[in-house]
DNA sequence: CGATAGTTTGACACAGCTCAATAGGCGTGG
DNA sequence: CCACGCCTATTGAGCTGTGTCAAACTATCG
């Protein structure tokens, strides 16, 4: 199945891949990209499963081929933080390193395509193309990071809450405006998770989300399911 | 004196600037330095200028020579978060984009060697190396903002005022262990600085330095004169 | 020496945390 | 099919760390 090559010169492992375009692997002429899918394999990992542990030695890198990965730090007494939620077709990895301090774990359940550290590497030195790619995905999560910056340093529980479900909403569809119908989504955390990610606890996260149902701005089913109703009212709340 | 070449080739301009060794352009070769020396100019900003305006058009980036840059981001009703400190040799300026959504300003007085956009962008395509450089330097930002998600998301207002210092002290003397004598820093921010960096007020900054003081474990002098008396206890406050 | 800007200190309020109890969803087994 | 246990989420009551507001202090500089 690896090997067989399309006529276009598109492997067949790639052809239908959301990560050819927008992803990493975009910047990979026929050449590099029959290489890498040589010695890539897709395969799934179950909500909760551990990716990339803290302090462990970092072997391959991944695409994200659906599902969300989270990126967390833990203090030595057990105080976690997330630091960075991750959708497809994002790359997964941390260049140059031989440790992560990272931990990274699949929030649902994910698939992946994932390749060896040294092959990419490899392909990164013949064309600039591919480190040109990682730069821009760098400096996204950067810009990303700094954003969350402001919401974790002078946002208060409430507007942490209403800036998580819009972070989501523009991440299921990112023409979301305010014009638009309610629209709805599967929360890719649990309760525990988002106050992981907001600096929050989850008793504070739990009474917010309350707040914006009574207020009539979402409604929740099934504890993961949320319709935001009124989504002008979500973005005055997030305090941007 | 910028055409003025040297016989080993490198423009006097470079001759002693840390940037050409630990900054962005180590990753020049002779030919490139000297390109990009003949349209970079040296120039000092005053401690409270503005660098690079929100949502102002970026025409040039620079390298940090001396002094501290403070990037930070505001909310629409006057919150302010800073979310990061940039020092020498640091690379400034955000590549790729148009706008910057970040500001920069100068935290202390600074020098700064600048340089159009668009002749850094041109030798990049020429030569990967440049390009690798800033990615590097992109994962070392990526890893510091998340680093410090940590401390804002996850941190008492303690354990942030003794990051903060050890931050400081960290980067005067990156060797900076427990078992060196008394090390002294003078603080770049001011308390509203730093209550921005850190996502508190800054009668809680300093209320917590005064409890450091007390506790023995720091000595200040004229505000921002800072001696780290004892660095293990500085360390043990600091959540790490 | 007065003016100004930055910092510290105090008294009090409140947002968010802690601890505890309750409720809901779901799979297992009788 | 119901009973039970388990896990997650919600709700409540009270506490506390940090914010707010106000006043005093200090350094710097004309």
């Amino acid at each position: 199945m690896r090997e067989d090559i399309h006529s276009t010169g598109i492997p067949v492992l790639c052809a239908s891949c959301e990560a050819r375009h927008k992803g990493v692997c975009g910047a990979l002429g026929p050449e590099d990209l029959v290489a890498l899918a040589k010695v890539s394999y897709k395969h799934k990992a179950r909500s909760g499963s551990e990716l990339v542990g803290d302090a462990e030695e970092v072997e391959s890198y991944s695409n994200i081929l659906s599902g969300v990965v989270k990126l967390s730090k833990t203090l030595s007494d057990g105080r976690q933080q997330i630091v960075g939620l991750q959708f497809a077709p994002d790359f997964l990895g941390r260049p140059f390193k031989v440790e992560s301090e990272i931990n990274a774990e699949a929030a649902t359940d994910v698939s992946l395509c994932s390749f060896p550290k040294a092959a990419l590497e490899r392909i990164m030195n013949q064309s600039q193309g591919l480190e040109h790619r990682l730069l821009q995905q760098t400096l996204k999560e950067l810009d990303e990071a700094r954003e969350w910056m402001v919401t974790l340093g002078r946002k208060t529980a409430a507007e942490k809450v209403a800036s998580f479900l819009l972070l989501i909403a523009r991440n299921i569809d990112p023409a979301v405006g305010p014009d638009k119908a309610a629209i709805q989504f599967e929360l890719p955390l649990t309760r525990t998770d988002i106050a992981d990610f907001l600096g929050l606890t989850i008793e504070t996260v739990s009474r917010q989300l309350t707040k914006l149902r009574t207020d009539g701005i979402i409604t929740i089913e099934h504890n993961r399911l949320v319709t935001v109703e009124n989504m002008d009212r979500l973005v005055a709340r997030s305090g941007a």
